[in-house]
RNA sequence: GGCCUGUUGGUGAAGCGGUUCAACACAUCGCCCUCUCAAGGCGACAUUCACGGGUUCGAUUCCCGUACAGGCUACCA
């Protein structure tokens, strides 16, 4: 068979050769050591914390050691397509402060473009084209229907599935049969001709596994798809050499299929990039068992989703670290005010088995995170937050900074020899000072004693408190009122024998406290009510007493 | 079904043949401090490293099986 004429025949069209485009996109020249590592979504509108868990290990090995870090999009399958996607993607990056150098929608954009798949079809064909001339790749007329023909009649048989040796029926077609199709217009994708044997394995080494093992390919992947645009295999296989990736870090769902992938470098004649293949990160579900992060049924995981609640995305990405590499935890211990950029990432230290999402561990990292901020950066935090999800409340918030200043400073704790950890994200830190404001209080806790002893408590309290009274002359007062009612003052000795009274001090306090913000728990009464000034706080006790 | 990867406490995880073999962190619990909460301090928390064999003077660490979990097995990535 002729495969020069074959491929003419196939690809009457491109006219380049493979050296044209290897021309075009020359060697990197980069310092020893870099690496050039590139992230390749494909635009589906969706990015959650696997991705951004990916794109942190890639932005770090790429710019750690010089390198670049660029962003590829495998626009490939039209039917996943969602419009938008990609600027979605953009955006997200870019609050995660993720840099790329080079890519889609990136200024500037870099030599090595265009950086959408659909776009780059010629090239591809062009590659293809070389392949069916050389005999490694062929024309399958092979529809749907027939491709599922052979699967019933496969597992019938309980033989192996796929288009592969005798099962591979176009796989040696003769010119006059592939002639007479394409004379008919009918539509066709390529094969590659797998040449290996799935009995003979070799070991691997892969930068986070170590070494693996892989069972030859025999297996006639589909490079070009019926409509000239190429599979993720194809695709990866060019563009990772004409862009020239050093080091190919993806999830690890990719090892099942990296024997295709190095068969493919080898048909090509390409140099082998490094390959880094990741854990997927898991969660565990409602039936209690471990499985990874879905797309479909994990929208809560969705970046999009802790950035509507106002997690701050550089605690985020300190969690991301902990999780990346087993060491960073402990050096950020011992240097807690480093940038992470300055922490050595390796592959190395990437964990083996799948991490799962621990929510808490994310929560205590923001909360230790948000305990450094200043005021003003607090501020700023909120301000920002607000300003994009809460527009309308914004005057409540700002109109008066004082207050807002005031509120802070006693939430954070600022006043303090050791800072509160009270706030975990935006969204959660409005909630709890949503107290301060008559706009936004709720009734969150119930009183615990009679209504009698809670009225008269009230009374008593709104009778002696006076909004000139310092903290200790204030809490003698909610003393006395509790001793008139039996409760007494002295915390040890009521720890020390509850029974001989009603109560403690802190159940006056209690009462008050709920009456006057609305929930049993929250930092110093005293200050609340003096942040809150002397006309809301009789009020609220005004009120109180009336719902009763 | 086939192929690949993994399996240390509630979670993340260190440990790579014996000299702290179970570090550290989160969570949980207890005590202290304390008008509540938060923070802080102190302490508890795997006689045991999925299971069964083997190699060895000796294995969580090496080998082989089994079980379990996850992934791949598309003209999806």
């Amino acid at each position: 068979m002729d495969y020069k004429k074959l491929a003419d025949l196939v690809y009457p069209n491109i006219i380049h050769d493979t050296q044209y485009y290897e021309e075009m996109y020359p060697s990197r020249n980069l310092p020893k050591g870099a690496e050039v590592l590139r992230i390749a979504p494909s635009p589906t509108g969706f990015i959650h914390l696997g991705n951004l868990y990916g794109a942190l290990a890639d932005e770090r090995v790429a710019h750690q050691s010089g390198g670049v870090y660029f962003l590829r999009i495998e626009d490939t399958d039209e039917k996943r397509k969602v419009e938008g996607a990609v600027e979605t993607i953009i955006s997200v990056f870019d609050y995660f402060k993720i840099r790329f150098d080079e890519g889609a929608e990136v200024e500037p954009q870099g030599k090595y473009g265009p950086y959408y798949q659909r776009q780059r079809a010629e090239i591809y064909q062009t590659f293809a084209k070389k392949l069916v001339a050389e005999g490694k790749a062929y024309p399958c007329f092979c529809t749907e229907e027939d491709l599922n023909a052979i699967r019933e009649k496969q597992t019938e048989m309980n033989v192996g599935t796929g288009y592969y040796g005798e099962w591979a029926v176009w796989r040696n077609a003769t010119y006059e049969q592939v002639e007479e199709r394409i004379r008919n217009g009918e539509p066709f994708v390529i094969r590659m001709r797998a040449m290996g044997n799935p009995e003979v394995k070799h070991t691997f080494h892969d930068e986070i596994k170590g070494d693996i093992v892989v069972t030859e390919n025999n297996m006639d992947a589909v490079l070009i798809k019926n409509d000239g645009i190429p599979t993720y295999h194809f695709a990866h296989a060019i563009d990772d050499h004409l862009m020239h990736t050093t080091i190919v870090l993806r999830g690890e769902e990719w090892l099942g299929t990296l024997n295709i992938h190095l068969e493919l470098f080898d048909m090509l004649g390409f140099e082998l990039p490094r390959y880094a293949h990741t854990t997927v990160l898991m969660k565990i579900d409602e039936t209690g068992t471990k499985r990874k992060l879905s797309k479909r049924k994990d929208p809560e995981l969705s970046l999009d989703f802790y950035r509507q609640l106002g997690y701050h995305p550089y605690a985020v990405k300190i969690y991301l670290m902990t999780i990346l590499n087993w060491n960073f935890e402990q050096w950020y211990l011992k240097n807690p005010d480093a940038d992470i950029e300055e922490f050595k990432f390796s592959l190395d230290k990437m964990g083996q088995s799948g991490t799962l999402f621990d929510l808490e561990k994310l929560n205590n990292i923001c909360k230790t995170y948000l305990a450094k901020f200043s005021l003003e950066e607090m501020k700023e935090y909120l301000r920002q937050f607000i300003l994009e999800y809460h527009k309308e409340d914004y005057d409540v918030y700002f109109g008066n900074e004082e207050k807002l200043d005031r509120i802070l400073t006693l939430g954070m704790g600022l006043n303090l020899k050791k800072r509160r950890k009270d706030y975990i994200n935006a969204s959660q830190i409005l909630e709890s000072i949503a107290l301060y404001y008559d706009e936004f209080k709720t009734q969150k806790d119930e009183y615990r004693f009679d209504r009698d002893l809670v009225r008269n408590v009230l009374r008593d309290f709104q009778d002696a408190y006076s909004y000139d009274d310092d903290n200790n002359t204030w809490f003698e007062k909610v003393k006395m009122i509790g001793e008139r009612y039996g409760f007494i003052a002295d915390m040890k000795a009521y720890k020390a024998n509850p029974e001989m009274y009603r109560g403690s001090v802190s159940d006056i306090a209690e009462i008050i406290r709920i009456a006057i913000t609305g929930q049993k728990n929250s930092p110093d009464l005293w200050t609340i009510m003096q942040i809150l000034g002397e006309k809301t706080c009789s009020k609220r006790l005004q009120d109180a007493m009336q719902e009763l």
